[in-house]
DNA sequence: GTCCGTTCGTGCACAAGTTCACAAGCGAGT
DNA sequence: ACTCGCTTGTGAACTTGTGCACGAACGGAC
């Protein structure tokens, strides 16, 4: 694979990429065979050129006159994702919003599968959840070492969240899906995303009610 | 308030600010009365540097030679967000994950009450949920205009969301915050904000097993 | 085979955001 | 009252990311 000669994507064209799979899935979906920069750009609401500069990063995927095959190209972004494969994960913290993670239809047809559930409370220990077992938090960093789990999402209360993201780590995990609004301390090849909606409020509040 | 004469703050400045905010709140509640710029910085992650550029686009909020007045500053920035009141706020959609955001506490203590829930399905329509009854999608318009609600959130499988959306922005909603993957078509003067658990993963396998 | 409309990939200029680095200001100690 | 250590607020330099604009190339029509 190319990836060893790609050293400096910036992030933020990372971060693109998968809205740009699943609106070129959507489009094959819908029998459109063929996209132009331009069709693209405002399906997603960015500019065409920078959906051209983003590809660019990684190779030459259009024809000039023609656009992009749109099946083809969903596939090779998802093969530099990496989302061509199924990805195990952690999961820590089985309280209600654990729980709704756990159920959350959507892992299923994604690249994702939980593959292990921990929990501080002993009494939820034991529990089962379709194939797999709640697990104590005790056993969490040797459980994600033992199954190469590289992927954690952490689902418990702010006070916690630190501790469970060290033990995560030390079991070899390096992306944390953080629902604890609190900022993890990590080591610089760990990646943490943050999903928090009230901080996603706060930062629109501002805006609001300046007349109309 | 000095609201209208500070035109062009960047948009990034402002998401930062609830982080700001939440961290102040956390050391005052641990009776911390001083923080610098570098004692900050470090508890949240970015620079100090950063920190003081972002609080001068509002006015001068340290002393030199002493930091910041944890409490007070906590309290400005509250003020600069309008987090200083309660905001009321749509939802729609009570399928499962409506009604983990319906009783998810953490809206509680914070600036957000849920005033109103709208769902398509007829069987659930009218099924009281505390204080507010769901109500059809069809009233979602005018109820909101009613109620002076500015704030959505879209919970609604991606197929609706958009005509969720539109019915929204008809009835005076600003800010809505989308559960749905797809990237709603919106008025400038609209802001969303996404939640989207997969896409957030989907933005970490990239850097993942490239050897240890 | 040539023309013509379309669309890519990219050099370059620009814009936006971050960091540096330092003068000014505060307060404690003497 | 003066000194000294510390920390702010901000001009200026720098870095990063975006958009423009154009040469190159593809394919259909004639």
């Amino acid at each position: 694979m190319a990836r060893e000669f790609e050293p400096d994507i910036p992030d933020i064209v990372i971060r693109r990429l998968p809205l740009y799979v699943r609106t070129l899935r959507a489009l094959a979906d819908s029998d459109v065979a063929n996209v132009s920069s331009d069709d693209l750009a405002d399906e997603i609401g960015v500019t065409a050129a920078q959906i051209r500069r983003d590809l660019s990063y990684f190779g030459k995927f259009g024809k000039q006159g023609k656009g992009y095959d749109t099946r083809s190209l969903e596939q090779a972004i998802t093969q530099i994702l990496q989302l061509d494969r199924e990805w195990p994960v952690a999961l820590a913290g089985f309280g209600s919003l654990g729980h709704a993670i756990a159920h959350y239809r959507g892992f299923g047809p994604s690249s994702f599968r939980i593959a292990a559930i921990f929990d501080r409370n002993p009494d939820k220990v034991g529990e089962p959840l379709g194939e797999i077992a709640i697990l104590s938090d005790q056993c969490m960093t040797s459980e994600i070492r033992r199954l190469g789990i590289e992927i954690g999402i952490i689902a418990v209360p702010a006070a916690e969240a630190q501790e469970v993201a060290n033990a995560m780590i030390d079991g070899g995990v390096q992306s944390i899906l953080n629902y604890a609004p609190i900022v993890l301390k990590t080591p610089p090849n760990v990646r943490v995303r943050e999903i928090d909606p009230i901080w996603a409020l706060q930062t629109m509040t501002y805006y609001l009610g300046v007349g109309s």
